[in-house]
DNA sequence: ACCCATTATGCAACCAGTTGCAAAAATGCG
DNA sequence: CGCATTTTTGCAACTGGTTGCATAATGGGT
């Protein structure tokens, strides 16, 4: 449901092609609103057609690069947009469903796959900590940059949390049955 | 992609109907992977077909209560899927995309939706300290126990993550904009 | 000039989850 | 009993996200 508003989000901060999209939010706002080339293409024409953006060059076929850059129309509906309330999003995770089931059913070699989580979230949490010290060297900054910093931060907290969990749970599944190493 | 097996195990917990399991969802294995009732029956039909699972009591029609009960078939095909591998489900929140819009649009209005998230965040707090408190009186336990424990206190984690962000972003969005109050 | 890898856009089919509604059975009240 | 309410199961239509593939344009190497 966010996905239209990541767009205009993105295209508000700087105007570009669906691939130049594509790429800035596997570095960006792809980190909490991940989405797909396909996606993206698929809602940048639902945007153009419903008036809130538009593309430069006018392609005549396929395969042609367009640029999209926001209309007023966009500023306004991103705007009217931002302070809506919503539900916040559950957590949800197969790994706690596993976890769940392995305590039903008794030990059935979790611990390779939570080794394999645990790389992960700890690749992810040092990746958060590179960008935050290229892009946040000090002390706050403006409101804008600060609120960017927030979020970095709520990422490396949800990291973080996973990262502990996950170093409990080889501790209790290593109490009873000795086995791999870290 | 994980509801079929977070109903055998809910199953293999206990025996039950299409509504008990819905209900009994709502307050454990739903607070990391809710489903709706209707996502249940389909699905619990989907796991009859597949021979996981069996309804007792063999209705001629609709609208009568059948006990599902796991089958041999399905507790050796939930205890294939407990050690799979899979990416961590990546933080996806619409709430750090208008943290993001509003940084790039300026001031939006946005403190009565980050209250309101505030709120409920603190609640469901309170409601798995609560099952903490209860459930979980003291010293680890057995096995089972342990790990039930630890899927709550990562739920805890999640929540009190959530209530920092929130509490830090109210002091930067009011540190300019003075205006609503806690 | 030609070809191939890369860039860039896009279609189609599928899957999980959501929403709104319907209908049969069980329950309880007068 | 008869009737309304609740319980229980379920269908159908839709939406957002995923996967696999197709196709056009571009750019660099020879």
């Amino acid at each position: 449901m966010s996905l239209p508003h990541a767009l205009l989000t993105a295209l508000t901060e700087k105007s570009g092609s669906g691939l130049d999209l594509a790429r800035r939010f596997d570095k960006s706002i792809g980190h909490f609103w991940s989405a797909t080339h396909q996606q993206i293409y698929r809602e940048l024409g639902r945007l153009e057609q419903a008036g809130l953006i538009k593309a430069e060059p006018l392609p005549d076929s396929r395969g042609q690069k367009k640029i999209y850059h926001v209309l007023a129309a966009g500023r306004d509906e991103l705007r009217r947009w931002i302070p809506l309330a919503e539900d916040s999003s559950p957590l949800r995770d197969a790994l706690m469903v596993r976890l769940r089931a392995e305590a039903s059913l008794g030990p059935a070699g979790l611990e390779p796959a939570l080794l394999h989580r645990l790389a992960a979230h700890r690749q992810k949490l040092a990746q958060y900590r590179q960008i935050e010290a290229e892009d946040f060297p000090h002390g706050s900054g403006d409101r804008a940059q600060a609120l960017q910093k927030l979020v970095l931060e709520a990422g490396i907290r949800y990291e973080a949390g996973w990262i502990e969990t996950l170093e409990q749970a080889l501790v209790i599944l290593r109490r009873d049955d000795p086995g791999a190493r870290d």
